[in-house]
DNA sequence: AATGAATGAGAATTCATTCAT
DNA sequence: CATGAATGAATTCTCATTCAT
């Protein structure tokens, strides 16, 4: 029963925080949102920040680990790449959240982040740099910084799953900027003009 | 007089919403840093969320018309889509504000946006949008869906903006992923994959 | 009225804080006695802890300044002495919350004073200790450590008039120990033991 | 064990309540102290405020049983308020709280008192009152309120015993009053007015 | 045009207490 | 006996907004 109540407040509050952000969102709605009193949130987790930052931890944990496992599933850097493209948009479209959690977190320069899930963050901009350095090696990639495809990656992966409804307000418009396409059709773009773009 | 007052709020709160977002920062801290008293901000615009929007509002504007400037120096496709980069990049340089305001603004889904804003928006877009058309009309470009290289433009130069403080915290690793580069620098480099990548 | 809103509240407050204490009251009940809006007190004083400070502050430089205008009307220690302990009870006749206010303090070993305040207090000491140093001086008195009468008054005064209605509980007793006296009774006794035992 | 775990309760609950009083220290606090778990203490003692009058009533008993102990042990009025002051010392010197837990229950206008726990009170001022008594019948004293004596006492002492920490903060000045001086000087020179002041 | 004062509605956090185990 | 979990009712403090001047 404990598991369950902690659960239910993690996944109220990852909701919340994801759609108004840290400050836009209160201890009250997360606790309703949960079906808990408001004080169960202060004795389960000691204060707004730590649940908050509990929420970051875990999810961005969870990412990575299957963005690993989708990667380590290919062997060339090419299929790797795309890889973790297609897996991270095949997350995004399983965990709506996950997107603009991120992106508020990285416009607010980390403020909220703890070293624990700073470290997991490397972690994720290490298995591109892996893929990349592998691309280099092999003679197949140019030479890049690694956090250029890294920000390109997540920076389009991540708007684009944050603004589903943003973007509709501009499908009446003649020019829709081609914002009608799915979440797949977009990484597998990316992944061609990033691909396409490292090859020597 | 007046106007200098009026200034002074909007960049008080300009470098405030930047900073804190738009429920992390108060009015009473916009007022003590544009020293006026907080009724002054209320005479001058009605609510904390024209405020907002004004900030927004003009401050896109001047970003759009310095872009359109930049760009239309050029000739050829290829020449503009850099100097679209390098502008964003330039302006971001001189404007520490604007990335995590618009980074947010994204992550938020656009709720705060009116639709005089999110028109300023798209004629961003717009720009990128008929670069490309150029491109693939000259037969110099891929057929790519236009939003897809804004995504990874915005989206990259916004995160490498706002995240200046976080990316120092990863240079005592033995791996920085390139995180010293300047934003000139990564420019250069993003134009070049993004270049490359939609090149035939 | 500003004056008259700050002064309502000070008045509310230092009712409050003398009978329950400071963890004992809250700012609600300080705001419905003064008849203002809880924020308004957060507006005059920043926070209770400010708020508590200022009435100690404000009662404690009052009460020394009374003190001494009545002390400083005699020339004897002897009638200076006498005239320290009547003023001492003709202040706490009149302003009942003085005696708990400080006697609190006390106890609490004078966690909430600041600086300032524990300085007026050092100068209530400080009148006791120059009548007493004239006494010796002069070979009337004996020579003691000047705290010691100066507990001897604060002590048994502060406890007589915060106990009120404890003395009374008493007065069913076959033995009541005197507790029906009046203050100026009980001032004119304390001053005659001290002065007596005082004397060579 | 039971009792083990009772008296640890007990003994926390004395120190916190002596340091912030019945309102300034929390439950979970006590719990903290004493080592156990927070229902534990509703398992003991029904509430805080039961827990409260409880750690009052048993140290009070305790105390008054020293008193008298030492007291009876002298024959002569004098010797016994001398061994009634020179027990309070004792007593204080090796239970720092007792002092603020009476002093606070004083200024509070004994609030928080029950009837067996006022009785025990009582007895206690009964214990000075028979001293006085006897002296007087004797020739020994003036005629005074037994209360006057017994609060001169009692409040000089356990202000002193209170204010450990604050009168060391007046040691810096050039003038201390005598703060340095140690509980038993104190009680010796307590005594010592005391005694002559009551002399006939 | 500008400001000091005031406030209603909320927000985070605390706390004494209960209860199932 | 003892405890982890849960909660209703406070409690301190904040905040966008208004208003008289």
């Amino acid at each position: 029963m404990a598991n369950d109540t902690k659960d239910n407040i993690l996944n109220a509050a990852k909701q919340l925080f994801a759609k108004r952000g840290y400050d836009g969102c209160n201890v009250d709605h997360i606790a309703d949102k949960a079906k808990v009193n408001k004080a169960t949130i202060y004795y389960h987790f000691k204060s707004k920040a730590l649940l908050y930052e509990t929420v970051l931890e875990l999810n961005l944990r969870r990412f990575l680990k299957r963005l690993r496992k989708k990667v380590h599933e290919h062997d060339s850097p090419e299929r790797k790449l795309e890889a973790f493209v297609s897996t991270y948009a095949s997350n995004f479209a399983d965990d709506q959240q996950m997107a603009p959690l991120m992106l508020r977190e990285l416009a607010s320069d980390g403020t909220h982040l703890t070293d624990k899930t700073r470290a997991v963050l490397s972690e994720i901009i290490a298995e591109v740099d892996v893929i990349l350095e592998e691309g280099r090696a092999s003679g197949l990639f140019i030479d890049a910084k690694s956090f250029i495809p890294y920000f390109m990656i997540v920076g389009s992966m991540n708007i684009f799953t944050s603004t589903k409804k943003l973007r509709k307000k501009f499908q009446n418009n003649d020019n829709d900027f081609g914002f009608a396409a799915t979440i797949d059709e977009t990484a597998q773009e990316l992944s061609r003009i990033i691909l396409n773009g490292l090859k020597k």
